[in-house]
DNA sequence: GACTCTATCTCGGTA
DNA sequence: TACCGAGGTAGAGTC
């Protein structure tokens, strides 16, 4: 990795065309060539970044930086105020843990959440236009579509309706009720589901997660 | 701006919960306290980052990081291989061009260019589901919606779909016919469109500005 | 490689 | 301040 700081100005032309006034920024070039000009601002975003792979040529004066998609960015270098290169090494990388895949498990753990007496018939149902989240059974054993959201947008809803349309033509299955599953849901897509005839419901993930954590305890417990 | 090279772990827990195992690193902060850990691998993102306003507490053996959202990032400091500060003073901004909002500020200034005759009646015009771009009157003073995309692709296309859905709801209104204005519309889009009964049409950018510009010229001349 | 969906999205707008 | 839409979205996963 390369930090350089420089007095510069900047010309990006691509997919869109812009540029930066002379100041002094901050000029990152990782190991494999991606590049990336941030300020000491009220941004946690670069301002310009040009990422691998691309060409990186040096001119006295300028840097230019084109790729093979016709975009380019020149780097016009008016005094370097630091320049110093580390060798980094591989990085094990980001661990993560906790995010959307774990509503929908909570969900087909525990689909009477979402309605009484609702059951998991399927995770993943298939149809011919990819597969529904949850496919439930009410009290009266009628099929109901899930579809689990972190945030519930219009989209969301659409997709769904598109399942719906597709169970719709099972036999077996039909009529399909749709329940729309969110940690929050917009009001667009509030006012689309209405308009659709899907149930809209917003799920309490915290709550979830706690009841997880106490029937793990009990679970530990008993055994 | 303060640069660190360590050798460091990290632990983030907030919106979620992640760990950095040991390597060396990146560490960017900004004047402002936003604060970037990157890595040299291929990634143009930081791998853990906090923005401000945060808290930063110094100790001999790691940072903490942590905002009023109840977020926190821990690095553990091995090894501290690199440590300079420089002021970088204010940025004067990116000045961007070639957006979407040029795009229907153009259209709005000239409605004909899609439809002879054409005249607006309201940018940005109301429904529950959202703002249309641009509300339209044709000749015989019919309604037309407009939607502007730089892209136009399929989503589009459905979002003034819904729109017209929403706008034929009002008698005032109805019927409401649809146009859909792009610099370039992907062949799925224009299938789409065609099906939905939606006028696509591919507008000339670069002859708009043009067009702008040259009456901006000769309102220079004439003043 | 093209397509789809998520994101600690980020960022800018507006009510 | 919160919500909503756009992004040079980026990045991961799937087909």
């Amino acid at each position: 990795m390369r930090l350089v700081i420089a007095r510069c100005s900047v010309d990006y032309s691509g997919r869109l065309t812009a540029h930066l006034p002379e100041a002094i920024r901050l000029i990152m070039i990782k190991a494999d060539g991606t590049l990336a000009i941030h300020s000491d601002g009220n941004a946690s975003k670069p301002l310009n970044w040009m990422v691998a792979p691309n060409l990186i040529e040096t001119h006295a004066d300028r840097w230019v930086v084109t790729n093979s998609k016709g975009e380019s960015l020149t780097i016009w270098i008016d005094e370097v105020l630091e320049d110093v290169t580390h060798e980094l090494g591989d990085d094990p990388g980001l661990q993560k843990d906790g995010v959307e895949a774990h509503l929908q498990e909570l969900l087909a753990a525990r689909p009477w959440v979402l309605e009484e007496g609702l059951t998991l018939v399927r995770r993943e149902y298939p149809t011919d236009i990819g597969p529904v989240d949850l496919l439930c059974a009410d009290q009266e054993n009628r099929a109901v579509a899930v579809e689990v959201k972190r945030r519930g947008e219009i989209d969301g809803v659409e997709q769904l309706a598109r399942y719906l349309e597709r169970l719709d033509n099972d036999p077996r299955l039909a009529p399909v009720r749709g329940i729309f599953a969110a940690q929050s849901i917009a009001p667009q897509a509030l006012v689309l589901a209405e308009a659709r005839g899907i149930e809209a419901i917003e799920v309490d993930y915290e709550g979830l997660r706690e009841v997880e954590d106490t029937e793990l305890r009990l679970f530990d417990i008993r055994h």
